[in-house]
DNA sequence: ATTGGTGCAAAGCTTTTGCAGTAGC
DNA sequence: GCTACTGCAAAAGCTTTGCACCAAT
Protein backbone atom coordinates (compact mmCIF):
# COMPACT_ATOMS: atom_id res chain seq x y z
CA UNK A 1 0.00 0.00 0.00
CA UNK A 2 2.81 2.19 1.09
CA UNK A 3 3.75 3.01 -2.87
CA UNK A 4 3.68 6.65 -2.80
CA UNK A 5 7.58 7.76 -2.63
CA UNK A 6 7.91 10.47 -1.10
CA UNK A 7 10.79 13.32 -1.89
CA UNK A 8 12.55 15.10 0.65
CA UNK A 9 12.08 18.79 -0.14
CA UNK A 10 13.85 21.88 0.85
CA UNK A 11 10.19 23.08 2.03
CA UNK A 12 9.53 19.73 4.01
CA UNK A 13 12.90 20.43 5.96
CA UNK A 14 12.52 24.08 6.63
CA UNK A 15 9.14 23.28 8.25
CA UNK A 16 10.66 20.34 10.05
CA UNK A 17 13.18 22.03 11.34
CA UNK A 18 10.99 25.44 12.73
CA UNK A 19 8.17 22.84 14.23
CA UNK A 20 11.07 21.11 16.17
CA UNK A 21 12.40 24.00 17.66
CA UNK A 22 9.08 25.29 18.37
CA UNK A 23 7.58 21.95 19.96
CA UNK A 24 6.86 23.34 23.00
CA UNK A 25 4.53 25.40 21.50
CA UNK A 26 1.27 25.70 19.90
CA UNK A 27 0.88 26.71 16.83
CA UNK A 28 -1.38 27.75 14.01
CA UNK A 29 -0.89 27.37 10.39
CA UNK A 30 -1.32 31.00 9.82
CA UNK A 31 1.78 31.58 12.47
CA UNK A 32 3.72 29.13 10.82
CA UNK A 33 3.07 30.36 7.04
CA UNK A 34 4.34 33.73 8.41
CA UNK A 35 7.19 32.64 9.82
CA UNK A 36 7.92 30.32 6.84
CA UNK A 37 7.49 32.87 4.33
CA UNK A 38 10.73 34.52 4.70
CA UNK A 39 12.44 31.25 3.96
CA UNK A 40 10.59 30.36 0.76
CA UNK A 41 8.15 28.48 1.88
CA UNK A 42 4.33 29.02 0.44
CA UNK A 43 1.43 29.42 2.48
CA UNK A 44 -0.28 26.69 0.33
CA UNK A 45 2.50 24.14 0.74
CA UNK A 46 2.76 24.47 4.41
CA UNK A 47 -1.13 23.61 4.39
CA UNK A 48 -0.31 20.59 2.52
CA UNK A 49 2.92 19.68 4.73
CA UNK A 50 0.92 19.93 7.82
CA UNK A 51 -1.41 17.75 7.04
CA UNK A 52 0.75 15.51 5.47
CA UNK A 53 3.06 15.01 8.28
CA UNK A 54 -0.37 14.73 10.63
CA UNK A 55 -1.39 11.69 8.25
CA UNK A 56 2.14 10.21 9.22
CA UNK A 57 1.83 11.17 12.62
CA UNK A 58 4.88 13.19 12.97
CA UNK A 59 2.77 16.20 14.21
CA UNK A 60 0.05 16.68 16.25
CA UNK A 61 -3.34 18.51 14.87
CA UNK A 62 -5.43 19.99 16.82
CA UNK A 63 -8.39 22.81 17.85
CA UNK A 64 -7.77 24.57 20.88
CA UNK A 65 -10.94 25.69 22.21
CA UNK A 66 -13.27 27.52 21.01
CA UNK A 67 -10.81 29.28 17.97
CA UNK A 68 -11.40 28.05 14.83
CA UNK A 69 -7.72 27.59 13.11
CA UNK A 70 -5.99 24.40 14.08
CA UNK A 71 -2.81 23.87 15.58
CA UNK A 72 -0.02 22.21 15.03
CA UNK A 73 2.66 20.47 17.44
CA UNK A 74 5.88 18.57 16.61
CA UNK A 75 5.70 15.11 18.49
CA UNK A 76 9.35 14.16 19.76
CA UNK A 77 10.79 11.07 18.38
CA UNK A 78 12.08 9.70 21.30
CA UNK A 79 9.19 9.55 23.20
CA UNK A 80 7.12 6.39 22.05
CA UNK A 81 5.88 6.08 25.38
CA UNK A 82 5.20 9.48 26.60
CA UNK A 83 5.77 9.81 30.62
CA UNK A 84 3.39 13.04 30.49
CA UNK A 85 0.14 14.14 28.88
CA UNK A 86 -1.36 17.26 27.68
CA UNK A 87 -4.06 19.46 29.40
CA UNK A 88 -5.38 22.75 28.09
CA UNK A 89 -7.27 25.10 30.27
CA UNK A 90 -10.17 26.05 28.11
CA UNK A 91 -10.56 29.68 29.77
CA UNK A 92 -6.92 30.72 29.90
CA UNK A 93 -5.57 28.23 26.97
CA UNK A 94 -2.53 27.43 28.97
CA UNK A 95 -0.90 24.12 28.39
CA UNK A 96 -0.23 21.90 31.14
CA UNK A 97 2.06 18.80 31.35
CA UNK A 98 1.43 16.37 33.60
CA UNK A 99 2.01 13.06 34.45
CA UNK A 100 -0.34 10.66 36.89
CA UNK A 101 -0.95 6.97 37.07
CA UNK A 102 -4.39 6.96 36.51
CA UNK A 103 -4.36 7.19 32.91
CA UNK A 104 -2.66 4.29 32.23
CA UNK A 105 -5.39 2.80 34.32
CA UNK A 106 -7.45 4.27 32.00
CA UNK A 107 -5.71 3.03 28.84
CA UNK A 108 -5.78 -0.36 30.34
CA UNK A 109 -9.62 -0.51 31.18
CA UNK A 110 -10.17 0.94 27.84
CA UNK A 111 -8.20 -1.39 26.22
CA UNK A 112 -9.92 -4.47 27.95
CA UNK A 113 -13.68 -3.65 27.90
CA UNK A 114 -13.75 -0.96 24.84
CA UNK A 115 -11.35 -2.40 23.04
CA UNK A 116 -10.26 1.15 22.22
CA UNK A 117 -6.42 1.85 22.17
CA UNK A 118 -5.82 5.28 23.34
CA UNK A 119 -3.10 7.02 22.48
CA UNK A 120 -2.25 9.38 25.07
CA UNK A 121 0.39 11.43 22.85
CA UNK A 122 -2.66 12.40 21.03
CA UNK A 123 -5.10 12.92 23.35
CA UNK A 124 -5.65 16.23 24.80
CA UNK A 125 -7.39 17.02 27.98
CA UNK A 126 -9.62 20.16 28.72
CA UNK A 127 -10.74 21.72 31.44
CA UNK A 128 -10.30 24.28 33.93
CA UNK A 129 -7.17 24.48 35.55
CA UNK A 130 -6.74 25.96 39.54
CA UNK A 131 -6.21 29.31 39.00
CA UNK A 132 -8.47 30.33 36.24
CA UNK A 133 -10.83 27.98 38.85
CA UNK A 134 -10.16 30.64 41.66
CA UNK A 135 -10.05 33.86 39.63
CA UNK A 136 -13.16 33.09 38.13
CA UNK A 137 -13.47 35.51 35.32
CA UNK A 138 -14.29 34.91 31.74
CA UNK B 1 -23.41 42.68 34.12
CA UNK B 2 -26.24 41.04 33.17
CA UNK B 3 -28.34 44.23 32.03
CA UNK B 4 -29.24 43.19 28.22
CA UNK B 5 -32.74 41.85 28.48
CA UNK B 6 -33.21 39.02 26.31
CA UNK B 7 -36.24 37.94 24.22
CA UNK B 8 -38.19 34.97 23.71
CA UNK B 9 -38.73 34.77 20.15
CA UNK B 10 -40.36 32.26 17.94
CA UNK B 11 -37.02 31.18 16.02
CA UNK B 12 -35.38 30.70 19.51
CA UNK B 13 -38.20 28.37 20.83
CA UNK B 14 -38.43 26.84 17.24
CA UNK B 15 -34.31 25.76 17.92
CA UNK B 16 -34.20 24.73 21.62
CA UNK B 17 -37.74 22.21 20.79
CA UNK B 18 -35.33 20.91 17.80
CA UNK B 19 -32.12 20.07 19.95
CA UNK B 20 -34.16 19.19 22.76
CA UNK B 21 -35.77 16.47 20.75
CA UNK B 22 -32.44 15.84 19.50
CA UNK B 23 -30.06 15.60 22.39
CA UNK B 24 -28.92 12.32 21.74
CA UNK B 25 -26.92 13.30 18.40
CA UNK B 26 -24.29 15.15 17.26
CA UNK B 27 -25.32 17.81 15.09
CA UNK B 28 -23.84 20.64 12.86
CA UNK B 29 -24.38 24.28 12.32
CA UNK B 30 -25.32 23.15 8.97
CA UNK B 31 -27.52 20.16 9.49
CA UNK B 32 -29.66 22.68 11.65
CA UNK B 33 -29.87 25.71 9.74
CA UNK B 34 -31.20 22.76 6.65
CA UNK B 35 -33.68 21.52 9.07
CA UNK B 36 -34.83 24.10 10.46
CA UNK B 37 -34.80 26.40 7.35
CA UNK B 38 -38.89 25.08 6.30
CA UNK B 39 -39.36 26.41 9.69
CA UNK B 40 -39.00 30.26 9.00
CA UNK B 41 -35.89 30.16 10.90
CA UNK B 42 -32.71 31.75 8.97
CA UNK B 43 -29.62 30.32 9.14
CA UNK B 44 -28.07 33.55 10.19
CA UNK B 45 -30.08 33.20 13.00
CA UNK B 46 -29.06 29.61 13.37
CA UNK B 47 -25.99 30.71 14.02
CA UNK B 48 -26.42 33.44 16.54
CA UNK B 49 -28.44 31.33 18.93
CA UNK B 50 -25.95 29.01 18.99
CA UNK B 51 -23.78 30.76 19.56
CA UNK B 52 -25.94 32.36 22.50
CA UNK B 53 -26.93 29.57 23.80
CA UNK B 54 -23.50 28.21 23.92
CA UNK B 55 -22.77 30.79 25.42
CA UNK B 56 -25.14 30.71 28.13
CA UNK B 57 -24.11 27.34 29.12
CA UNK B 58 -27.79 25.66 27.39
CA UNK B 59 -25.95 23.96 24.69
CA UNK B 60 -22.36 22.33 24.33
CA UNK B 61 -20.62 23.36 21.49
CA UNK B 62 -17.60 21.36 20.05
CA UNK B 63 -15.28 19.74 17.71
CA UNK B 64 -16.13 16.78 17.07
CA UNK B 65 -14.32 14.67 14.32
CA UNK B 66 -11.31 16.16 12.78
CA UNK B 67 -13.47 17.88 9.86
CA UNK B 68 -13.93 21.71 10.47
CA UNK B 69 -17.75 22.35 11.54
CA UNK B 70 -18.60 22.58 15.16
CA UNK B 71 -21.09 20.27 16.70
CA UNK B 72 -23.70 21.19 19.06
CA UNK B 73 -25.94 19.39 21.49
CA UNK B 74 -29.00 20.48 23.73
CA UNK B 75 -27.46 19.90 27.38
CA UNK B 76 -30.43 18.02 29.83
CA UNK B 77 -31.42 20.82 32.66
CA UNK B 78 -31.24 17.74 34.53
CA UNK B 79 -28.25 15.79 33.90
CA UNK B 80 -25.08 17.75 35.23
CA UNK B 81 -22.87 14.92 34.73
CA UNK B 82 -22.80 13.84 31.11
CA UNK B 83 -22.71 9.80 30.95
CA UNK B 84 -20.75 9.09 28.14
CA UNK B 85 -17.18 10.30 26.15
CA UNK B 86 -16.07 10.27 23.06
CA UNK B 87 -13.64 8.17 21.36
CA UNK B 88 -12.03 9.14 17.85
CA UNK B 89 -10.02 6.00 15.97
CA UNK B 90 -6.89 7.93 14.36
CA UNK B 91 -7.65 5.11 11.32
CA UNK B 92 -11.08 4.88 10.24
CA UNK B 93 -12.08 8.38 12.04
CA UNK B 94 -15.12 6.78 13.28
CA UNK B 95 -16.21 8.29 16.82
CA UNK B 96 -17.17 6.09 19.62
CA UNK B 97 -19.12 6.70 23.09
CA UNK B 98 -18.15 4.93 25.88
CA UNK B 99 -18.66 4.88 29.60
CA UNK B 100 -16.21 3.79 31.95
CA UNK B 101 -15.73 4.44 35.62
CA UNK B 102 -12.27 5.05 35.18
CA UNK B 103 -12.80 8.29 33.31
CA UNK B 104 -14.27 9.66 36.63
CA UNK B 105 -11.55 7.84 38.67
CA UNK B 106 -8.72 9.59 36.64
CA UNK B 107 -11.17 12.92 36.70
CA UNK B 108 -11.17 13.14 40.81
CA UNK B 109 -7.16 11.97 40.47
CA UNK B 110 -6.17 15.20 38.60
CA UNK B 111 -8.25 17.62 40.77
CA UNK B 112 -6.49 16.60 43.84
CA UNK B 113 -2.58 16.06 42.68
CA UNK B 114 -2.56 18.47 39.55
CA UNK B 115 -5.55 20.31 40.47
CA UNK B 116 -6.87 20.04 37.24
CA UNK B 117 -10.66 20.25 36.62
CA UNK B 118 -11.06 18.10 33.40
CA UNK B 119 -14.13 18.83 31.33
CA UNK B 120 -14.98 15.15 29.83
CA UNK B 121 -17.28 16.94 27.38
CA UNK B 122 -14.85 18.78 25.94
CA UNK B 123 -11.99 16.36 26.04
CA UNK B 124 -11.86 13.22 23.09
CA UNK B 125 -9.76 10.67 23.42
CA UNK B 126 -7.77 9.46 20.06
CA UNK B 127 -6.53 6.08 19.55
CA UNK B 128 -7.18 2.82 17.41
CA UNK B 129 -10.19 0.61 17.94
CA UNK B 130 -10.30 -2.75 17.80
CA UNK B 131 -11.35 -3.10 14.24
CA UNK B 132 -8.59 -0.94 12.76
CA UNK B 133 -6.12 -2.87 14.70
CA UNK B 134 -6.92 -5.98 13.67
CA UNK B 135 -7.13 -5.10 10.40
CA UNK B 136 -3.85 -3.58 9.73
CA UNK B 137 -3.58 -0.08 9.01
CA UNK B 138 -4.17 1.64 5.79
C1' DA C 1 13.10 11.82 -17.92
C1' DT C 2 9.69 10.92 -14.55
C1' DT C 3 6.56 12.50 -11.56
C1' DG C 4 5.97 14.25 -6.83
C1' DG C 5 6.28 18.94 -4.83
C1' DT C 6 5.65 23.93 -5.08
C1' DG C 7 3.79 28.67 -5.86
C1' DC C 8 0.20 31.44 -7.17
C1' DA C 9 -4.26 32.69 -7.29
C1' DA C 10 -8.82 31.33 -7.32
C1' DA C 11 -12.34 28.67 -5.29
C1' DG C 12 -14.64 26.38 -1.33
C1' DC C 13 -16.67 26.14 3.14
C1' DT C 14 -18.11 27.53 7.44
C1' DT C 15 -19.23 31.37 10.17
C1' DT C 16 -19.87 36.31 11.03
C1' DT C 17 -21.76 40.88 10.19
C1' DG C 18 -24.02 45.39 8.36
C1' DC C 19 -28.29 47.07 7.61
C1' DA C 20 -33.08 47.70 7.32
C1' DG C 21 -37.25 45.83 8.62
C1' DT C 22 -39.90 43.12 12.39
C1' DA C 23 -41.66 41.73 16.62
C1' DG C 24 -41.30 41.16 21.84
C1' DC C 25 -42.06 43.51 26.07
C1' DG D 1 -42.55 53.03 21.34
C1' DC D 2 -38.22 51.26 22.32
C1' DT D 3 -34.80 48.18 20.93
C1' DA D 4 -33.44 43.40 20.69
C1' DC D 5 -34.01 40.01 17.09
C1' DT D 6 -34.34 38.50 12.35
C1' DG D 7 -33.48 37.85 7.32
C1' DC D 8 -30.85 38.72 3.51
C1' DA D 9 -26.80 39.04 1.32
C1' DA D 10 -22.28 40.36 1.43
C1' DA D 11 -17.96 39.72 3.72
C1' DA D 12 -14.66 37.51 6.40
C1' DG D 13 -11.61 33.81 7.88
C1' DC D 14 -9.43 29.48 7.24
C1' DT D 15 -8.24 25.79 4.16
C1' DT D 16 -8.11 23.43 -0.18
C1' DT D 17 -7.25 23.00 -5.09
C1' DG D 18 -6.27 23.53 -10.33
C1' DC D 19 -2.65 24.35 -13.11
C1' DA D 20 1.81 25.20 -14.86
C1' DC D 21 6.44 25.05 -13.52
C1' DC D 22 10.30 23.14 -10.69
C1' DA D 23 13.23 19.94 -8.71
C1' DA D 24 14.25 15.29 -6.42
C1' DT D 25 15.38 10.71 -7.69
Amino acid sequence: MESIKKRNTKQKATLLEYLKSNSNKHLTAEQISRDLSSLNVSQATVYRLLNSLAKDGKIRKYHIEEKQPMCFQYIEDSCIAPSHYHFICNTCEKVFHFEDKEVEKLKDSLAKSQDFFIDTDKTVFYGTCKKCMQGGKK
